[in-house]
DNA sequence: AAGTGGTCTAGACCACAAC
DNA sequence: TTGTGGTCTAGACCACTTA
């Protein structure tokens, strides 16, 4: 049989169409798609089935559809607008800094430290067993300036605040927690996971994002010298809106001079 | 009017109620959810009403939907099963290699390199003109033994070996491209950018990717001593399947004996 | 053979935007 | 008022898996 190939269905010969109208720049970025009677027509077939294509187009980030106005193109492949690097910054007087210097406003402290007892997955990079209490920070908060949003949430396992001053009362937030942490002589560094997947709905409202826009998930454990798990860090951000930035050498042999 | 709140669709009543259940585990990892036949009946409606309410949960990576067998629940919060470690090592020998050690199997060969006119994009990172020439690898490859895939492709501009001794041929792939710059002088590091974005079709096909999985995009400039850019590369992966790992210490001061 | 998802129709009514 | 997308029906037929 040569025609073994299943013919392409309806939804997928239209998804088809519209999509190198938009990858070859036919509909430009920003404007509207016919509309959905309109391909109807054009291609001889119902709504459900053009909106079914539309969909697929929708999901993978092509195009945005706004309620009663149309669906408009977008290009998920231009840079973002905001590069945040990634990295922990130390001053002369040892207080420490995110590296991208976001200030965040409003949202910030609107959440109390919690007690959550330690997920296995969280447990695991934390070196400690599923179930201990950690303290929990969980805010989602918004930049100054730029349209920056994040979901934050930051543990602290008891057991690492025990039997120190941190412990008369909750530990203070990052980066004053580092701060803080350099005091009792640690000596910190930093090792971060980077996935990426789809917002559940309320990440997505959180977030602010739009249907095919998927979630970068970034782990940050803080180690000391020994390497001793001191804290986590949880990160969510729209995968689109913005990238994340990282630098380094060579490693296994020191660059001169750096 | 209290009840201003427009109502839940059916759909979406469906979507929140298969949702719950795997969130909270009645539904588990790798079970089947009721046929659509049965859903529809339990909740008075018709099979595209919870085609619709599934193909949601598909697009969050809740399930996986097989031909003819059912929609298998799966969990996109696991970690996953592969930590890349992303860097560059540097052996006593001057030679280079890429910090998570992977060995690429077959396809990896499969693509001599191409003239590319350098797209703004990518023009802007490595500080040439748009449309200036390149040399361009593009490879699609599996890792030999766990198996992880990616689209590889990299970017050297013609500038960048004109007047060396690389011009005479193309220039060596990464990571012997490295140890070539280095013999003519240049003390490399890198920056790279990491965002995320679905899929195309054909990346999607390309990298195995089922629905709801978004692609981890990371773009990465070799630069000199001076900052000057002698190359890109672009990396495309699955989002969920494997993590990136970043390590690094406090900035703007060194830590003693680092 | 029975069960499952894939596709598609030809309408209908609704809610909202823009004019 | 007109045009747009949002939702939903009640089927139908198809392709494939499993037993």
């Amino acid at each position: 049989m040569t025609a073994n190939q299943t013919s392409k269905s309806k939804v997928e010969t239209i998804a088809d169409y519209l999509r190198e109208r938009i990858l070859e720049g036919t509909f430009p970025s920003g404007q509207p798609l016919p509309s959905e009677e309109t391909l109807a027509k054009e291609y001889n077939c119902s709504r459900p089935t053009v909106q079914k294509a539309v969909a697929i187009l929708r999901g993978e980030g092509l195009v945005v559809t706004e309620f009663a106005r149309g669906s408009f193109v977008r290009s998920p492949f231009l840079r973002p607008s905001i590069t945040r690097p990634r990295g922990v910054r130390r001053d002369a007087s040892g207080s420490y800094a995110d590296a991208d210097g976001l200030r965040w406003s409003g949202t910030d402290s609107d959440a109390p430290a919690t007690r959550t007892d330690a997920p296995v997955e969280l447990a695991d990079l934390l070196g400690i067993t599923p179930g201990e209490p950690m303290f929990t920070y969980q805010t989602v908060r918004a930049s100054e300036r730029s349209r920056v949003r994040e979901i934050h949430v930051t543990y602290v396992p008891f057991s690492v605040v025990a039997d120190t001053p941190l412990e008369e009362s909750t530990p203070p937030r990052v980066p004053d927690l580092f701060t803080a942490f350099e005091k009792l002589g640690h000596r910190l560094h930093w090792t971060e996971y980077v996935r990426a997947r789809m917002p559940l709905p309320d990440e997505a409202s959180a977030l602010r994002l739009t249907p095919g826009i998927p979630l970068l998930y970034v782990l940050r454990v803080t180690l000391n010298q020994d390497n001793r798990p001191l804290a986590l860090e949880e990160t969510r951000t729209p995968g689109d809106d913005q990238e994340y930035a990282y630098t380094y050498g060579p490693q296994g042999r020191r660059t001169a001079g750096d």
